[in-house]
DNA sequence: TCGGTTAATGCAACACTATTGCATTTGATA
DNA sequence: TATCAAATGCAATAGTGTTGCATTAACCGA
């Protein structure tokens, strides 16, 4: 199933409604293959000949986050769709620096390994951020 | 040594000059245990009953990152002192996402594993970014 | 299909964060 | 101590994120 139904399948499920700026947002996310900040999106939605508040996306963003449909990728300062929905847990991306094109990935080796070291640090960790920057295979 | 006096060192050895605005930059990062934003600083540094341009303080942050003197923070837009100037590489970092607290560590082993993963997916890494945001044991 | 209800949106205003160009100041050197 | 380039401070501006409130529209049941 698609990215943009499945997320509207979620919403639903969850009580959310689903309305117009919501599935614009969804479908702005899924188009791209780089991380797009909120400015992005309104500007892409402006694009397509439409309009959306920024407060609104915004506050769209929140949401889809809070239900892990979307990730915010803190080095590039915008927001992907989670390309592993049926792998929740932690994610890890690798970001090219160039391009800003993005991979993500889940190891759960590394997972356990970084929660041991954190433990042993007297830490009790909740949540794991990676993202890699580089190169991609294109740009290299 | 001091992380102040580690750090003037190396401005002066890269030909930097060694100010008023950078040594304050410096203490301030230093006293600090969570990391703090420009503007935190600012007003700290004010509260020491001097003054510096928030301008000012954006440039020696830059420098200060450029030099891996200290580290910017994503999940927390803000900066800390390197507290592990000898062990240049892949640092991590602890958060408390009560606190702010953080602890900084480095693991080797975690690193290359991470990099051979990368390298599997066809991409070419530079710079590893890990936070891992939880709680401290002070605020459990 | 059509109202009624309430979550969601759009707007206005504002607060915070970050950047640029340029005149002035100051640290390092001779 | 005088010189000179680097660094700072200032002014202006651009970009990013937040809040409160009136209006709109998605969902639900009749």
């Amino acid at each position: 199933m698609s990215f943009v139904k499945y997320s509207i399948q979620v919403l639903r499920s969850k009580g959310y409604k689903v309305t117009r700026p919501r599935k614009e947002v969804l479908e702005t996310v899924e188009s791209a293959t780089a991380p797009v900040s909120p400015y992005d999106i309104s500007r892409m939605v402006q694009q397509r000949g439409k309009h959306l508040d920024h407060v609104t996306i915004y506050r769209v963003l929140d949401l889809l986050c809070s239900l892990n449909l979307v990730h915010k990728v803190l080095s590039r300062g915008g927001f992907v769709k989670c390309g592993l929905l049926d792998k929740p847990g932690c994610h890890r991306f690798l970001v090219c620096r160039q391009c800003g094109v993005l991979q993500e990935f889940t190891d759960e080796a590394l997972c356990y390994q970084e929660s041991q070291i954190a433990r042993r640090m007297g830490f009790y960790p909740e949540h794991h951020l990676t993202e890699s920057s580089g190169l991609c295979q294109r740009c290299r």
